[in-house]
DNA sequence: CGCTATACAGTAATCATTACTATCTGATTA
DNA sequence: TAATCAGATAGTAATGATTACTGTATAGCG
């Protein structure tokens, strides 16, 4: 994280203003935004760049491995510039999601233990869980 | 599962043919089947229903705490009778989602530690892994 | 500097999902 | 059993997220 640039072009990809500025962007936050929400906030830095250029740059860092992408709810998809394993809590009624790294369950140990049982080759995991955080219940 | 008009009539649904036919249709696979696959299977029975009343019946039997909806990858949902948490395995090759409910991890005394934990209250919990499953590997 | 592959901006197309509307039907009451 | 009515159905249109396409611009490299 310490040289944004530094860190594309290690993946084989082409280091540009805006590529650099919205990977910069999600790694200061840890908000999960929306592509919609990468866009506005990119904007300040570059007005004219378009919401299409956001999102497939998006894809472009994801299938790098660089930004994990989240499907938690049925809207809109959130980003995440952290790609190791942690739950993710999300409430229904603000729709803000937040990283959960200690919780009792070791979610890479899990895998394991199902590749073993089940023969599976696992590639990814998600643990998603919906509910009404403690601000939106006053 | 005895009878399935008694079910939905105990949850305040009319019971209508299509109604018993797609929610019957749902609790004899265990097959996970997408909205689409389930219009073509009840379209045997009923060749005039139409898509949007197996999609809005889903919707109606999801909120109806009859069925679970289920969010794996990023195309069209899977639908499932079984509503008990369990954890779904996803193959990425052929699409194929199994259920996978003894496997060291009980997602109800998770939800309910993390209850007391972070003061969320839980209504959902989601564990989905992908990968790619044994008969895709050859 | 000049070349080439690829990124960018803008727009159009696709796909799942939701909304709307005019009939039709299951359940209830007389 | 017939009348009534809330809600279900079929058909179609609208929405919203995602993907595809196209002409121009630019990063990386010699």
């Amino acid at each position: 994280m310490a040289n944004v640039a530094e860190t594309l072009r290690e993946k084989g990809l082409k280091v540009t203003p805006q590529r650099m500025a919205i990977y910069r962007m999600l790694c200061e936050t840890r908000a999960h935004p929306t592509a919609e929400a990468i866009w506005e906030k990119v904007k300040e830095e570059f007005p004219a760049i378009s919401f299409n250029t956001v999102y497939t740059t998006l894809g472009i860092l994801e299938r790098a491995g660089l930004v994990q992408r989240l499907h938690v709810g049925e809207k809109a998809a959130h980003y995440d510039a952290d790609t190791s394993p942690h739950i993710h809590l999300c409430c229904e009624r603000c729709g803000r999601v937040r990283d959960l790294h200690k919780a009792g369950v070791d979610l890479t140990e899990v895998a394991q233990n199902l590749r073993a049982k089940t023969g599976y080759e696992m590639s990814k995991i998600e643990l998603n869980i919906y509910g009404i955080c403690p601000e939106c219940r006053h």
